[in-house]
Order: C-alpha cells, then sequence, then structure tokens
RNA sequence: GGGCGCGUAGCUCAGCUGGUUAGAGCAUGCGCUUGAUAAGCGCAGGGUCAUAGGUUCGAAUCCUAUCGCGCCCA
C-alpha cells in the first residue's frame, strides 16, 4: 500500500498576487488601466452630488523634469485627494503650471546664445511658450506616473489667454481701487545691452575699482569729518546718507588737526590707507550718531547719518555711503528714512543733467574726474586701486550697474490692506501652527509689492505712459476692456499691435497729447499665481471660492500663500484658502560628516522623480513621502529608501498570504455572522477597528507619518507575526469548511479589504492591485470604494484587554522556547509542551477560558495550567509527550489511533476521513 | 547678520498638559523553520533624549545660551 499523500489534504495557502512587485514594470499597466477606464471621471461622476472639497494646486515651474521635491508635494497633495474621495466628498484636482517668468526666458535666451539668432520681443516670447508647453508635457507624464489623479487634460497655465485675462482683471480692479502707484527703485541694469537684468543673469568676476576715502563735512562741526568707504565714486552724487550700525562702537580721532569719525574696529586699517596718525578722543555708539547730519562733499545737499542693519566691519569706515538709487540695501534704509531715490544714470549709463558737472559722461569713464574733483577740494582722504568680485552682464561679460528705475507698486497700506491680511491669517487653520506666526511676521514687515518687472516672458502691464509729460494713464475701464480682447485673443497681442489698434483713440490725462506708449514691463509672476483664485477657483465651474485646502513647500509663506492672500483680501475681502499645509524640504544625508544637506547641494544625487520611480516604483516613493514627518527636514538617502522598500515589502508579503488563504473563500456563501467567529476572529476585527479609527484621525490631521507607521505596525505585529502565525495550524490542517477555517477566513477577507481600502490613498497602485485579487470586491477599482469608518460593534475593548493579557503570556512563553531552543532541546515550537505557572488565580482563570486555544496561540503542543505559585507568570519547557503526526506536524498521544491512517493524530484523522467520504 | 522652524537608538517615528528602570517598527547579531521560502517566527544587543547652564522634590518634556541643519530675508 503507498503512503497516502497527507500534504494534498491541506489547504496551503495558494495565489498569484506575486511576492515580488516589480514595480517598475507592473505600475505602467495600472496606470493604462486606469486611463482606459477614465477613473478619476468615473470616480467624480460617482460623486456628483456628493459635498465638495477643494484642494487647489500651487503651480509648479515649467521649466525642467519633476524634481524629486515637487514629486513629495504633488503626492502629499494625491494622498488628501484620493482620501477625501474615499470619504465621500467630490474632490476635482485641476493641476496647474506656472509658465511665464524669468527662469524660462533665461532658458530659451541661453539656447538662443548658441545659435547666434536675434529674436525680437514677439518671436522670443513665442519660443518661450513653446519651451513651457514641452515641458508641461513632460511633467505631466511624470506627474501622472506617480498615481496621481486630476484633470490632466483641462489643468490651468498661467499663459493661457483665460488666465491672463483674470490677471488683468484683478490687476483694473485693484487699480480701481487705488492700489497700485509708481515710484523708483533700483534693479540690476546692463548699460552695453540697455537691458535690465534677473539675478540669475549676473555673474560675478573680478574687477578693478577706485577704493576711496571721502570726507563729509559735519554740519555744525568745523572740521569734524564723516569718513565714508566706496569702491563706486559714480554713485557718490546720488548720495544722500551715510549708514551706521547702532550697536557698533565709533569714534571721534585726531587726524592732522581734523576730527574724524569711523568705526573704532576699523581705526588702525583707515589710518594706514590715509597715511595718517589716528588718535581716539571720544568713543560713542552707532545710536548715537543717529541725526547727526553732514553735508556732501561736492552736492549742494545734506547727508544725515542714519541707522542700517547691514553695515559691517569688514572693509571701510564702518560709515557707509548710502545712495538708494543705486543699492537694494541702500534703498531699504532710504524708504524707511524717507529719503530721495537718486539715479541721474540713463539707459546708457551715461549721468544725466541731475548729476551736474559730471552730465553726460559713462558713469565707469566718470569715476576719475569726481575722484579728481574730490581730491581738489580736499574731500578724498585716499584713493587706491582695489581688485575685486564685481556683478557682470551674463551676456555681454562687461560690468554692471544698480539704477533705480520707474517701477509700479501695490501699496500694502492702502485701504488697510496690510491689517486685513493679517486680522485674515488668523482666521485660516495654519499646519504646523507656527505657519501662522511666520507669515503674519513676513507680512508685517514687507515693503510695498513691486509689481513691475523689465523682462520678456510675462502679462504685460497694460498701461500707458505719455510720451511728452512722462504722465501714466491707469484707467480701469481701458484695462477691462483690454481684458475682453485677451480672452478671446491672448496677451501677445499687446506686444504686436499698436495703442491705438488696442485702445482706440486715447489721450494724455495730464497734457492730451495723443502720443502714448504702451508700458514696456510685465507682471511679477508672484501676481500672477496670486491670482489663480480668481483664474481658477472663481473660474472654473468645477471649483470654488475658498479652497479647503492649499499645501505647499514652506517657502511659500513668504511666496504663493503671501500673494494669493493680499491679492484676495484686495478683490474678495477674504481668505483664498481655509486651511494651508506646509511641508519642509528635502535633506539629504552626507556619509563622511553623518550631517544633513539641501538636495540641491548635493552633487551626483538623483533629483528626479524618474530616478526612483524607475528604480523603486511609484508606490515606494510614496510610502517613502508618507514614511517622513514632513513638517520639518524631509531626509532622503539609500538607507531610508531600502528601509521604506523593506517595509513595503512586509507590507506586501501580509497581504499576500492574507489573499493566500482566500482562495477558495466566497464571502456570499462563506462568510460567517460576526457572532459565530471565532474569539481571535474577533479579536482581529476589535483590532481593525481600532486602527481605522487611528487612521482616521491620523488622515484627518494630514499626519500621514502615523499612517505608514500604524499601518506598518499592524501588519508587523497583529497579522503576520501574531494572527497569521497563530491561525496557520488551523488554516492549513482543519477541512476545507470547517466553522473554524471559515470564520477566520470571514476575518481575514474584511481586514484585507479594509486594508486595501486604508492604504489606497498612500499605495495606488499596490492597493488596485490587491483589490484585483480580492474575492467578492464591492467595486471595480479602490478608488471607488469608500473608506473604511469603525465599526463600533466590533470593538470590543474588555475581550482585547483579556488578549493582551494572553499576549503577555505568550511572550513568556517565547522568551522560554527561545532558552529551550538554544539548549537544543527542541527546534519549532511544536515540539514543546509547557507549563503555566500564573502569576494569580485571576489570570489562571484568564487563561484556563481560552482552553484548548491556549496551544494554538502559543503554536506548542500541549498546555498544562498549574497554581499560581507566587511571583510572576512563569512558563516551563520540555519536549512534548506522544508522537509527531505528519500531516499537522503537532506532538500528540493519539497519534495512530485510527488504524486506518496510523501516521496521523485523531483530529488529522477525522478531517481526512471527510475527504475520502 | 535677522525672522521662523527642526535636532529622541544605525534608520523612520512614539513619548499628551514635567512624575516609576525612555518605547515601536525596521536594520544588526544569534538561532529556529522550510506547508508565506529571494518568505515566516523567536530572542538579544543598541540611546549621558544635540551641548551647557537654570527652574523644580523631580525634565527628553519648561526657561536661557551655544552648536548643527533647513526655509525666508539681508
Amino acid at each position: 500500500m503507498s503512503q497516502p499523500n497527507y500534504k494534498d489534504t491541506l489547504n496551503l495557502p495558494k495565489t498569484d498576487f506575486p511576492m515580488k512587485a516589480n514595480l517598475p514594470q507592473r505600475e505602467p499597466q495600472v496606470l493604462a488601466r486606469w486611463e482606459q477606464d477614465k477613473i478619476y471621471e468615473r470616480i467624480l461622476a460617482a460623486r456628483q452630488d456628493a459635498p465638495l472639497f477643494v484642494l487647489h494646486d500651487g503651480p509648479p515651474f515649467a521649466n525642467g523634469d519633476v524634481h524629486i521635491g515637487t514629486a513629495l508635494n504633488k503626492i502629499l497633495k494625491d494622498v488628501i485627494v484620493k482620501y477625501k474621495t474615499m470619504r465621500g466628498f467630490r474632490v476635482p484636482y485641476v493641476p496647474g503650471w506656472d509658465c511665464h517668468g524669468q527662469p524660462i526666458e533665461y532658458k530659451v535666451k541661453k539656447e538662443l546664445e548658441k545659435t547666434g539668432e536675434k529674436l525680437s520681443q514677439a518671436e522670443l516670447r513665442k519660443r518661450c511658450r513653446v519651451f513651457a508647453e514641452r515641458y508641461i508635457d513632460i511633467q505631466r507624464s511624470q506627474f501622472k506616473r506617480l498615481g496621481v489623479f486630476g484633470d490632466w487634460e483641462h489643468p490651468y497655465l498661467t499663459m493661457s489667454p483665460q488666465y491672463e485675462a483674470e490677471i488683468i482683471g484683478v490687476l483694473a480692479e485693484m487699480i480701481g481701487k487705488g492700489f497700485v502707484y509708481r515710484g523708483k527703485k533700483p534693479v540690476y541694469w546692463c548699460a552695453s545691452c540697455r537691458t535690465a537684468l534677473a539675478e540669475a543673469e549676473v555673474e560675478y568676476a573680478d574687477h578693478t575699482s577706485p577704493s576711496v576715502f571721502v570726507k563729509f563735512p559735519v554740519k555744525g562741526k568745523p572740521n569734524e569729518f564723516a569718513v565714508i568707504w566706496t569702491t563706486t565714486p559714480w554713485t557718490l552724487p546720488a548720495n544722500v546718507a551715510i549708514a551706521v550700525k547702532s550697536d557698533f562702537i565709533y569714534v571721534r580721532a585726531q587726524a592732522n588737526g581734523e576730527i574724524w569719525l569711523l568705526a573704532e574696529g576699523l581705526v588702525e586699517q583707515t589710518g594706514k590707507a590715509c597715511s595718517v596718525e589716528l588718535k581716539v578722543v571720544e568713543k560713542l555708539t552707532g545710536a548715537q550718531l543717529e541725526g547727526v547730519v553732514t553735508h556732501h562733499p561736492f552736492v549742494d545737499r545734506e547727508s544725515p547719518i542714519v541707522i542700517s542693519p547691514y553695515v559691517t566691519l569688514e572693509q571701510g569706515t564702518g560709515l557707509v555711503h548710502t545712495a538708494p538709487g543705486h543699492g537694494a540695501e541702500d534703498y531699504e534704509i532710504g524708504r524707511k528714512y524717507g529719503l530721495p531715490t537718486l539715479a541721474p544714470v540713463d539707459d546708457h549709463g551715461v549721468f544725466t543733467k541731475d548729476a551736474g558737472q559730471f552730465a553726460g559722461q559713462f558713469v565707469f569713464k566718470a569715476n576719475k574726474p569726481i575722484v579728481e574733483h574730490m581730491r581738489g577740494i580736499g574731500a578724498l582722504a585716499a584713493q587706491a586701486d582695489v581688485k575685486h568680485s564685481y556683478p557682470h552682464c551674463w551676456r555681454c561679460k562687461h560690468p554692471i550697474i544698480f539704477r533705480a528705475m520707474e517701477q509700479w507698486f501695490i501699496a500694502l497700506d492702502h485701504q488697510q490692506l496690510r491689517q486685513s491680511a493679517l486680522d485674515e491669517v488668523k482666521n485660516v487653520r495654519w499646519i504646523p501652527s507656527w505657519g501662522e506666526n511666520r507669515i503674519a511676521g513676513t507680512i508685517a514687515q514687507r515693503p510695498d509689492w513691486c509689481v513691475s518687472r523689465q523682462r520678456a516672458w510675462g502679462v504685460p502691464l497694460p498701461f500707458l505712459l505719455c510720451r511728452d509729460c512722462g504722465a501714466p494713464l491707469l484707467s480701469r475701464e481701458l484695462i477691462l476692456k483690454f481684458r475682453e480682447k485677451v480672452l478671446k485673443e491672448g496677451v501677445d497681442i499687446w506686444f504686436e499691435r499698436g495703442v491705438t489698434e488696442l485702445f482706440g483713440d486715447v489721450k494724455c490725462p495730464a497734457c492730451g497729447s495723443a502720443n502714448l506708449d504702451k508700458s514696456p514691463d510685465i507682471v511679477d509672476v508672484w501676481f500672477e499665481s496670486g491670482v489663480s483664485h480668481r483664474s481658477v477657483l472663481r473660474m472654473r465651474p468645477e471649483l470654488a471660492y475658498p479652497a479647503d485646502v492649499y499645501l505647499e513647500g514652506s517657502d511659500q509663506h513668504r511666496g504663493w500663500f503671501q500673494s494669493s492672500l493680499l491679492t484676495a483680501m484686495a478683490t474678495e475681502g477674504k481668505a483664498p484658502f481655509k486651511t494651508v499645509v506646509t511641508h519642509g524640504f528635502l535633506v539629504v544625508h552626507v556619509e563622511d560628516t553623518g550631517k544633513k544637506q539641501k538636495v540641491s547641494k548635493s552633487a551626483g544625487k538623483p533629483a528626479n522623480s524618474e530616478d526612483y520611480v524607475g528604480k523603486y516604483g511609484a508606490d515606494v516613493l510614496r510610502l517613502w513621502i508618507t514614511s517622513e514627518d514632513y513638517q520639518g527636514d524631509i531626509p532622503l538617502s539609500d538607507e531610508i529608501f531600502d528601509g521604506v522598500s523593506d517595509t513595503y515589502r512586509k507590507i506586501r508579503n501580509t497581504f499576500r498570504i492574507l489573499l493566500a488563504n482566500l482562495y477558495d473563500f466566497d464571502p456570499t456563501r462563506h462568510a460567517v455572522p460576526v457572532e459565530k467567529m471565532a474569539e481571535m476572529d474577533r479579536w482581529l476585527l476589535s483590532r481593525l477597528q481600532a486602527l481605522v479609527a487611528e487612521l482616521t484621525e491620523a488622515y484627518e490631521r494630514f499626519e500621514f507619518h502615523r499612517v505608514y507607521h500604524l499601518v506598518n505596525a499592524f501588519c508587523a505585529v497583529e497579522l503576520s507575526s501574531f494572527y497569521v502565525d497563530v491561525m496557520k495550524d488551523l488554516l492549513y490542517t482543519l477541512a476545507p469548511c470547517s466553522p473554524e477555517r471559515r470564520s477566520a477566513q470571514t476575518a481575514m477577507h474584511r481586514t484585507i479589504g479594509a486594508l486595501a481600502k486604508l492604504i489606497a490613498p498612500v499605495m495606488p497602485f499596490t492597493a488596485e492591485e490587491v483589490w484585483n485579487f480580492l474575492p467578492g470586491r464591492e467595486t471595480a477599482s479602490v478608488h471607488l470604494a469608500g473608506f473604511p469608518s469603525a465599526d463600533a460593534g466590533l470593538r470590543d475593548e474588555a475581550m482585547e484587554a483579556r488578549w493582551k493579557k494572553l499576549l503577555e503570556v505568550r511572550s513568556v512563553a517565547a522568551a522560554e522556547l527561545e532558552k529551550a531552543r538554544q539548549s537544543g532541546l527542541i527546534g519549532k515550537s511544536l515540539e514543546a509542551q509547557v507549563e503555566i505557572v500564573p502569576d494569580s488565580v485571576e489570570t489562571r482563570k484568564l487563561l484556563e477560558n481560552f482552553g484548548w486555544f491556549l496551544e494554538t496561540v502559543l503554536i506548542v503542543s500541549s498546555v498544562r495550567l498549574s497554581e499560581p505559585a507566587g511571583g510572576a507568570t512563569r512558563v516551563k519547557v520540555s519536549r512534548a509527550d506522544g508522537q509527531k503526526c505528519i500531516r499537522c506536524w503537532r506532538w500528540t498521544t493519539d497519534v495512530g489511533a485510527d488504524a486506518a491512517h496510523v501516521q496521523l493524530c485523531a483530529r488529522c484523522a477525522e478531517v481526512v476521513k471527510g475527504f475520502a467520504s
């Protein structure tokens, strides 16, 4: 008689759900199906009458591949969108792109550099548009690859006519309300290219400049001089003040019969430079100098001493020549003290008539005559040449100048705009909470908003300027008329058509002249993206104002959050967002130092999302993002990614074993009602409810890293190492239809079904994959399903407490079994029998109630319960009695009781007989 | 330099309003298993809670300073 193959009578797990995820290959297939099924549209259609939840997308810049940091932002948004959707909201997600702006213009110009092409502004703009379009396509596919759901075919673009029209509309409204005014502010200017330069277009290189020490006579103190130092003598005609730092120590020093004013720490240096012996006669603080008035050495003008935080003691005299028309810091100080912003220099870098005797000279050439003039009148204390790092034009390589130009501003304190924004900040929910403090601080301190830029790629400020008298024509009505045209034809018409064509017959309101020019400036891109609440929230019928959530990096407290809030307060009188969530920035670990460094500084590290998607898959990338507390710095390293991959595998395998045990389970036919379920199965469902409740709270609070840890812990602890490990014996060896097995399957089925939904916002691909293997799934896609809600009826905390106690005993047993294993007494725990000496009669009673299940839970062959013997609960391990059943591997004394199956225990013999019949 | 944050085991995170020997998962080491097997299970080691002061009977938890890192501004 041949040996019966008892293994065939076991219900071993069976599934096609692969252990190896192979996400980089598998995910695109899932994606293709979503696309084919129009999953996003179906989700929204199913929620047609549901309450609306709006997460408004802050537009990334369309000028490169999707950076890992951009992916982080998009994924966090998508987690929220998916979660809220599953919670029953209608959550349209309209992605957007920032299309205008200097970085694109810069890259396009760089390309033109190579080909040597010369383009008109209109042609350049077309190139920029093509460039932006190209990257929108690239980024769109990269975002989709991350599993982000949204209306990808109808994104909002800041360069679309509809969007551009609203930029102009908001501008018109703000002009109508009197927020816009004209003023002067310095910009980088290349006199040879005759163009303003952006920060990125400035290159620093060595340059030789005259270094001069200049004496400013102190008013009312004959023979006393404030001594300043500068390397740009040509800016002296625009000098209006001398800056000191309030807490520095300054001195009055004897110098060849004169009294010089300078910083104590620079006395020696200055004395040497000017070849004079300086003898300190008095010390005083910078604060004490404030208000001292000097006289300009060669212009009939006063130059008061003012306080500036920007003064340093690195070079010079500690008294800083201040010309608000020729320096950013100087400008700030000038504003604070109400000083005039002078810049008597024209587009060619030539002094205008306002520069008096130096008019007509090119500024760099004028250095010499200015110095000589000062020497002649005795104002020069010293002169030398210095070689130093100086800004140059990126294109023509000539040294550039800083020059104040007419700019357009939004008045922050007009109609209490600043104050109303500050008040409104309090009505917004900031996550993390310190965001409120931060944005309030920046709003309170910021200067008026300069909204004009001297660039090509953007939306024009549709203002007209009188060629004859210089007056601006700022008309809300005219601009609104222009807006209508833009809506139909796009904003390029501004550059392609003449004034009359655009506005008809218009005249200068000041002098009546008909010679009007279009303003050459474009609007700040922050203004563009800042009005998305109008162009997108207000204009898109599927959205609403205000949005429920804005979510961006914490740098946007000064950027988009603020530009959005300010424009909204000016036009709507209400914040465009109810909640603002911010995340920190990526940092990488530097191996040798163990320190952290921002990603952009880490040469060589992959920084595009594609690099990670290709290597790990989108779900691992998403899981990684979820694992981090994004409120602070977000660390990134191979070690971290490998760790997250391990966690992913652990979770995936847990899902797999659950699915594998459901291969013969049909919930409609086999599900066991809760009241008939075994206690361990009810325990699992009870724990599951706790998990659901905790996860719901974590999602609601946007604390996704808790989701990660909770799910991970549930899979590793509750499921893998306890529930599944314990239940394997019953699942595999009992009859397929036994009530115990069906009960366990019911619990596992519910659990895996819930888990797929619970992790769907985080791991949309894997959740969908699991869903496809789930018997009796209620929807075609997991993303069409509802988020589980904790069922209080399934929660039994008293029972959980009993099981907690049991688990404590189990861990004592595990330690003892380990000792037995180490000593060679047993191998697997089924080779052991165990005696439990409880710590109390209560414990004994509690354990006793578990009955035969005790040995199953401990995964041993038998358990004997003794009476308490004092002290903590102890467990004694010995070799199991009886014989090993070759089918279930338990050691029992009834092996062979059934003559037909001499190698089986009684329980298995019974099961096997059932198969035969 | 200024404003706003962050700093707990190798890694990612818990640790509530200050109160017994600071926890979890992962990783590591040592075993077991071979009926989740490029899997699963057990046990063990590992932290002067960035540093230094202070408040308190008592501090990872409150205060101050310093250092390191990030964002914004300059």
